[in-house]
This record gives C-alpha cells, sequence and structure tokens, in this order.
DNA sequence: AGCACGCCGACT
DNA sequence: GTCGGCGTGCTC
C-alpha cells in the first residue's frame, strides 16, 4: 500500500494524500490521477510517491490513473510548489495552468430520456407554461443533456426535480468521466513503394491505374508521401483504388501529424556567421565557462538593437546542446511568429526544436508538450506560459526583450515569466540570459548590484550608425481648428520625401480605433461602454463602438445615452484614422495597418509583414506590433505620432514604458542598407523618456528613473502586492476594501509594511464590476506575505461569501 | 470551486 | 409544521 501527495485542480491550498494499492511500478510524479474529493471526482497531479504511514484524516484510495507517461518532470516539482506559494495561488491550479489545455478531466453526468419521460415531460412544460428552464425543452427535444448542459443546472429545485423524474423512469442518469484527453491531429498518407513497369502497369484497373499515376506524380512533386485528402480532392475515385493497391502491396499508408503552417511556406533560413564581432566574442568567452558548469548563473545582456544579441543566444545554445541539455527560449508573444524562430530552426533543425505559440490547436499543443516531456526535444521556444515547458534538465534558459510587459501575466496566476526563469534557473542550476535593448529598471539593477553580469553589445553589426532622430513639438505647431494636428509640417515633408525617393515610411500609435472618445455635442457626456466606466472607442470600418477593456460592441449609428441627441462628436484619434487622413494626404501611396484590427490571427499578421518585406506597401501604420523583433530593412523613416501618449497613466512604469517602447519603434529605422530618420512629435518634449531616447541613452535614462523610484520608494527599491478588490455593487467593494486596510493596519504593528490606499481603480468599473485597490509596500517581500497570510486567516464576511472579490497581485506591473 | 449542512423566514 | 433561501465550512 502506497500514500500518494496529490495537488488537486480545486483552490484549496494543502495537497492531499490519496493510497494506492495497486502495481505502483508504472506511477510516476508528474501523471494525472482522477481522484474523489468531497462526493466528486476530479483531476489530481501526482507529486510524490510514499510508503503508507498512519495518518489523523481519513484517506480515500485513488479512483484512476489517467496517464502512462508524466506529463511533467519530477525536477519542476518544487518550482511549481514555489510559486504556489509566492503568487498565492493553489497549486493544483498553478500546475493546471502550467500543462496545455484540453488535459484536466471531469466528471460529469449525461441525462437521456426514457420513453416514459418523452410522454409525461410535454405535458409538464405544459403545466408551467413560459417559466420552466430551456434544458427541459431541450431534453425534449434531443432526447438527452450534454454533461455540460447539466452542469448549469444549479437551483436545488430543480435537481430535486430530475431526482424525482430519475426515480419515476422518466429520465436516466449516466455518471461518466470525460477524459479530457486532447489527441494528436494527424492525416493518413500514401507513398509508392516500387515503381511499376509498363506491363504491370497494363494489369491494373483503369481506377488503379490513374490513382498510381496520379500518385507518383504527386510524390515527385512534392518530394514528400501524399496526403490521402488531397489525393482524392483531385481524383475521387482514388478513395477506393489505393485501398485496392495498398492491398496489392503496390502503396502502403502511413499517418504523420499534420504541420500547420499559416503560409504553406518555410520560415526564413539564416546562415551562421562565419566570424562574431570582436564584441560578441568578448561576450561569449565570457559566458562560456558558465555554460558548461551545472550551475545556476544569470547575465544580463544588454545591447542595441541589431547588435547580434540573437547570434549570442544561438551559440550558447549551441554550446549547451553539445553539453546533452536542453534549452528554453523565452520571447513575447507577438514577435513569436517570425525571426527567432527561423534562426533555431537554421541553426538546430526544424525537428529538433519546438515551438509553443497561441496558433496551436489543443492537439498539437498537447503533441509538442508530451514531445518535450518525453525527452524527444531539447529546444524549446515559447511567450510567456513555455516557462513551464516539461524539460527534465534545462541547461539555458534566454528571456529575449526581458523587459517586455507581456511576460507578466495580468488575470488569475499573475506571474512574471522572466522572474520565474531567474527562479527555475537556481533551482535546476542553469544559466540564465535576459536579454534586451532597453532592460526593465529592475533587472539593470540586479546587474549593477552584482546579482546579474552584465554584458553589453554597444556597436551595432556591419557599424550601421544609430538613426538621426528629431523631436517636434506639438504645443508649438500650428493648431488646426483649435487643435494640434495629427501630422506637423516637419513629418509630412518627411514622408512626402520618402516616397518621391522609393522608401518606406513607419508611422507608428499605441491606439486602435478611428476616434476614442465620443462626446455629446447638446449635453457634454461621453459615451460610454455598459458595462465598464471607460468611453468606446470608434471603429469607422467595422461601423462599431468597441470598448478596448471588455470587448463589447455598439452599433456606431448612436444617439447620446443621456438626451437622444444625434449630435456625436468625434474626439481623439486611433491608427485607424491616422490611415484615414495619410490616404487623404497620400492618395496614391499603398498604406497598410497593422493592429489588432487588421492583424488578429497569426496570419493575417504575417501576410502583412510579407508585404512590407516585399517593398508592396509604402507607409506601413502600427501599434506596438510592428515594434517586436522584425526586421523591415526597407524601412527609412519612422514617425511616433504622439509619444507622451503612454505618460499620463497613473502608475509607476509609465516611464519606463514609454522610454521603451520609443526606443523599439526608433530602432525599426535603417536597419538596412540605407540609413534611417526618426521623427517624435510629442507635447513633452523636455520629459527624461523621450529626450533618453532620442539620443540611444539607455544609461542616463536609468539614473533619472532610478533616483525617482528611490525616492517614491517603488522598485527596484521596495517590493509590492496590489490587493484587488471587485464585485457588483460599489458600496461593498469600497467596504470590504476599507475592511482589510484597517485590519492591515492593525496588524503590521512594525512599520515594515506602508499601506497605500484603498483608492478606486483608475479603471474603476470593469465588466459590470466595480473595482478598488490597495497597494502594499515594503523593503523585504517576507513582510508582505506575513500581512496575506493573516488576511487569509479571517477574511471579512464580504469576501467569504463572495460579494466581493479578493486577489492578490504579486509584483504588479499594472496598476489600472 | 462544488457540495452539504444548518439555520431562519414564509408558505401550505 | 416543511420548503427553500443563503451563510459557513470542508474537501485527503
Ligand atoms: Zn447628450
Ligand atoms: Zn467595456
Amino acid at each position: 500500500m502506497m500514500h500518494l501527495e496529490v495537488a488537486v485542480a480545486a483552490p484549496v491550498t494543502e495537497t492531499f494524500t490519496y493510497s494506492f494499492s495497486g502495481e505502483h511500478g508504472s506511477l510516476q510524479p508528474g501523471i494525472r490521477l482522477l481522484v474523489p474529493l468531497g462526493k466528486r471526482q476530479v483531476t489530481g497531479y501526482l507529486l510524490a510517491i510514499h510508503l503508507a504511514a498512519p495518518t489523523e484524516y481519513k484517506i480515500k484510495p485513488v479512483t484512476e490513473i489517467l496517464d502512462q507517461e508524466p506529463l511533467f518532470p519530477a525536477s519542476i516539482i518544487p518550482f511549481f510548489r514555489w510559486i504556489s506559494r509566492y503568487y498565492r495561488y493553489p497549486l493544483g491550479e498553478v500546475i493546471k495552468h502550467a500543462l496545455p489545455g484540453g488535459l484536466t478531466s471531469q466528471s460529469g453526468k449525461k441525462i437521456y430520456l426514457t420513453a416514459e419521460g418523452s410522454n409525461a415531460l410535454p405535458q409538464f412544460l405544459e403545466e408551467y407554461k413560459g417559466t420552466a428552464p430551456t434544458w427541459i425543452a431541450q431534453l425534449l427535444h434531443k432526447g438527452s443533456l450534454t454533461p455540460a448542459a447539466v452542469r448549469k443546472i444549479k437551483t436545488p429545485k430543480w435537481k430535486k426535480q430530475l431526482e424525482k423524474w430519475q426515480a419515476e423512469g422518466l429520465i436516466s442518469i449516466e455518471d461518466l468521466i470525460s477524459s479530457g484527453q486532447t489527441k494528436a491531429k494527424t492525416e493518413i498518407c500514401i507513398s509508392v513503394n516500387t515503381p511499376l513497369s509498363s506491363t504491370e502497369l497494363s494489369t491494373l484497373k483503369p481506377s488503379e491505374k490513374k490513382t498510381f499515376l496520379l500518385l507518383t506524380e504527386l510524390q515527385q512533386t512534392s518530394l514528400a508521401d501524399v496526403p490521402r485528402k488531397e489525393l482524392v480532392h483531385i481524383y475521387p475515385g482514388a478513395a477506393k483504388a489505393v485501398i485496392n493497391l495498398e492491398g496489392k502491396g503496390i502503396v502502403s499508408f502511413s499517418t504523420r501529424q499534420i504541420f500547420r503552417d499559416p503560409f504553406g511556406e518555410q520560415p526564413p533560413h539564416f546562415e551562421k556567421p562565419v566570424t562574431l564581432t570582436e564584441e560578441q566574442q568578448a561576450v561569449m568567452s565570457h559566458l562560456s565557462p558558465f555554460l558548461h558548469r551545472k550551475e545556476f548563473a544569470t547575465f544580463l545582456l544588454h545591447g542595441v538593437t541589431g547588435s547580434g544579441k540573437t547570434e549570442v543566444y544561438l551559440r550558447a545554445a549551441e554550446e549547451v546542446c553539445r553539453r546533452g541539455r536542453a534549452v528554453l527560449i523565452l520571447v513575447p508573444e507577438i514577435a513569436l511568429a517570425t525571426q527567432m524562430e527561423g534562426h533555431f530552426f537554421s541553426r538546430f533543425g526544424q525537428d529538433n526544436v519546438a515551438v509553443l505559440h497561441s496558433g496551436l490547436s489543443t492537439g498539437e499543443r498537447y503533441d509538442q508538450w508530451c514531445e518535450i516531456a518525453q525527452g524527444k526535444t531539447q529546444i524549446v521556444i515559447g511567450a510567456r506560459s513555455a516557462i513551464f515547458a516539461p524539460l527534465k534538465d534545462p541547461g539555458l534558459i534566454i528571456v529575449d526583450e526581458e523587459h517586455d510587459g507581456s511576460y507578466k501575466q495580468d488575470d488569475s496566476l499573475r506571474y512574471q515569466a522572466r522572474d520565474l526563469a531567474v527562479l527555475r534557473g537556481s533551482q535546476q542550476k542553469c544559466t540564465v540570459i535576459l536579454g534586451s535593448a532597453t532592460p526593465s529598471l529592475t533587472s539593470f539593477y540586479h546587474a549593477t548590484k552584482g546579482k546579474y553580469q552584465l554584458l553589453s553589445l554597444h556597436k551595432r553589426v556591419a557599424d550601421r550608425p544609430q538613426p538621426e532622430v528629431t523631436i517636434v513639438d506639438l504645443k508649438k505647431t500650428k493648431p488646426i481648428a483649435g487643435l494640434p494636428p495629427l501630422f506637423s509640417p516637419l513629418l509630412l515633408e518627411a514622408i512626402t520625401s520618402n516616397l518621391e525617393q522609393n522608401n518606406q515610411s513607419l508611422i507608428f500609435l499605441n491606439r486602435r480605433g478611428y476616434a476614442n472618445l465620443l462626446l455629446c455635442s447638446d449635453c457634454g457626456n461621453p459615451v460610454q461602454c455598459r458595462h465598464c466606466r471607460v468611453s468606446l472607442t470608434l471603429h469607422k470600418e467595422k461601423k462599431t463602438l468597441i470598448c478596448h477593456h471588455c470587448g463589447h460592441t455598439a452599433k456606431s449609428a448612436i444617439l447620446c445615452p443621456h438626451c437622444r441627441s444625434h449630435h456625436i462628436k468625434e474626439i481623439g484619434f486611433g491608427t485607424e484614422r491616422i490611415e484615414a487622413e495619410l490616404h487623404q494626404r497620400f492618395p496614391t501611396a499603398t498604406i497598410a495597418r497593422l493592429d489588432r484590427d487588421t492583424a488578429g490571427s497569426r496570419s493575417s499578421f504575417l501576410k502583412i509583414l510579407k508585404a512590407v518585406h516585399n517593398r508592396e506597401i509604402d507607409i506601413l501604420i502600427g501599434t506596438q506590433m510592428i515594434t517586436k523583433g522584425h526586421h523591415f530593412p526597407h524601412v527609412t523613416l519612422v514617425g511616433i505620432i504622439w509619444a507622451d501618449a503612454g505618460l499620463g497613466i497613473p502608475d509607476f512604469k509609465a516611464g519606463e514604458r514609454t522610454f521603451q517602447l520609443i526606443s523599439q519603434v526608433t530602432g525599426r529605422a535603417g536597419r538596412g542598407e540605407k540609413p534611417g530618420k526618426v521623427i517624435i512629435q510629442t507635447h513633452q518634449p523636455d520629459h527624461y523618456a523621450i529626450t533618453c531616447a532620442r539620443q540611444h541613452d539607455y544609461l542616463s535614462f536609468y539614473h533619472k528613473e532610478r533616483q525617482l523610484r528611490k525616492m517614491l520608494r517603488f522598485p527596484p527599491y521596495s517590493r509590492l502586492i496590489n490587493i484587488r478588490f471587485s464585485g457588483e455593487s460599489e458600496e461593498n467593494v469600497n467596504q470590504a476594501a476599507q475592511l482589510i486596510s484597517r485590519q492591515i493596519t492593525r496588524l503590521s504593528v512594525s512599520s515594515a509594511v506602508t499601506v497605500l490606499g484603498p483608492v478606486a481603480s483608475p479603471l474603476s468599473k470593469l465588466r459590470g464590476r466595480y473595482r478598488w485597490q490597495l497597494l502594499l509596500q515594503a523593503h523585504r517581500y517576507q513582510d508582505l506575505h506575513a500581512v496575506c497570510d493573516s488576511l487569509a486567516q479571517a477574511p471579512p464576511a464580504l469576501i467569504r461569501s463572495g460579494k466581493v472579490k479578493m486577489s492578490v497581485d504579486v509584483d504588479p506591473e499594472n496598476m489600472l
């Protein structure tokens, strides 16, 4: 008899112990189990196996073993435990988050209507007139209810009714467990075994002959086995013929995984450069000794855009692979589809690199995951969630663009993947490289304090000069109709001359839509989202008003919700308006826009990028989507419409984000042969985030920002936890926040923890829920955790009852 | 999260 | 009297 430590996918803090008396040779940490939890059956993750020992509580046996092979290695379990504690999230839920989706099995009930039931139920519905729940009609109509539909029946009244019907024999209820198993997506392929002579060919039936010839031709042109689907599509008669041919041993069937490429094209190939630059060599010689040891070390690779960071990653990965250890590369979500993947494919071969991206279907993702878990793939590239990749022994973890905001998950499990990369490195004794042209303040601070080792690449490859940057003060440009113009004369001139020279221009504005503020001219009220306290954004192309926070849409033929007036003023601007105005000013130019509206999917995104690459586009307008990791060799002009847009956000990271964004956009100019030019339009031409970005001067920015943070005691000079409250009643939410605030003030007798707030969140209503927050600040994070621990001990009734939801954001980055 | 238990008001 | 509302607490 064995005792198993199991983390269940439920919001419980502790792990549970279950007994197992079967053959335990097959048990390994990392497999899923089905276990009883109270009255239901839930998925659990096996963490440890012990010999049975007496316990104070009763122990239930495991219901079923769900996996033969572990989904994650035992070596990653301490990582999960740490995350659970630090981010204050139940361990089972942490693991559920880490694993690819579609794996959590659930117990469920399926309901069938019996013959008696189908006679009795119509009468029942009749009696209830329109007041009976819709699922009864559904049951009558389809004869059964799916587990998902059954789960939605919550009212005790109707649950009782179901039991009654079951007793009366009107329905039958079947218990079932949905395995949640996702399977690989495969297709059947056909290949010719041996070429046939013309005499052999003549013995075949006409359909077989035709199929055979077609198959041979297709196989020769594609140099691969031919999918049956494709064959049958061209010649429907082939369906039957291939079966005959297979019977005669002329062709054979095989299954292969469907590899969906959004373009039907291979990613670009990159040759390995023969020599490294001097700087790259220096970096490598510093790095190399660490890559060969099984030891934890973190490096901050500060390299300006175009200085060749990627080559350093590739060489480091080569060295680690040679020693048989695995490599994990994290990249920002939107950069995934492009460069990095191509570089690693070219160097290591496509079959040796697993890419975890959002374009994968559940099945494909699951396949990739299993290959990694079974040690078949030693190189993994992915976005934020790839930090959980089930590599047994990573020797190198790379975080590219480490400052990027997408590494922080902003809901449920609010982890920071870059921080977790460093943690995983320390737990699994490996090298961690954080790379960026504009490192996050915290990372650079750690580098100056010796916690990380700083590696620098200052020179651009091939000594390309930094682009020439001009700042335009929008306050001084001549207003049009009382408002500053969208385009300064300088920017317009630059675009014009760029068009004449047949060069590409990039126009950046980090806001989608046409107009982001709609005001009633008669009563002056803004048109707001029904569910959020924000203005709706007008999207003229889609003819809709969209809430950028909850996705709510409304018809754009609108009336003022207050006075029913038709006179609505379109204030503010986004990329769509920029595009419209540029169309007007440059009617002959080809203009494209790259933002979530035009490039929502991976394929549409790549399509636009490709058009820019092929020089089919003269002017590209975009949000921050254009900034991530794409080379635009023919872009010689970058225009930033409103550089200080982000500075107004009430958030200690506003300056840092603005500097990083402008620096990155600026870096898009002049990456090819021709020199680049950048024009920054702003209302705050003297702000250090803008002036430093203009000078390409990271260090000055760092020192300015560092001093500010020090004064205000913000990270890296303190640790923060943001406690968020939300609920349907503003009154309750406010009250809960006040209550908790007082509780904390009472608790922290020591002055270690400073309480800021509570205040209504800047986004004070979102998705129909009112929001308040409370910021805790301390020097040591242990003090913050101690406060949260004691809060968890005795939560107020408002929170226990679920009227107000309280969630803890450790190391918050977004204060909205 | 679910699910049961238990305690109160408002109906047969 | 009991039916059904919700507040409270537990799940190996
Ligand atoms: Zn009005
Ligand atoms: Zn909204």
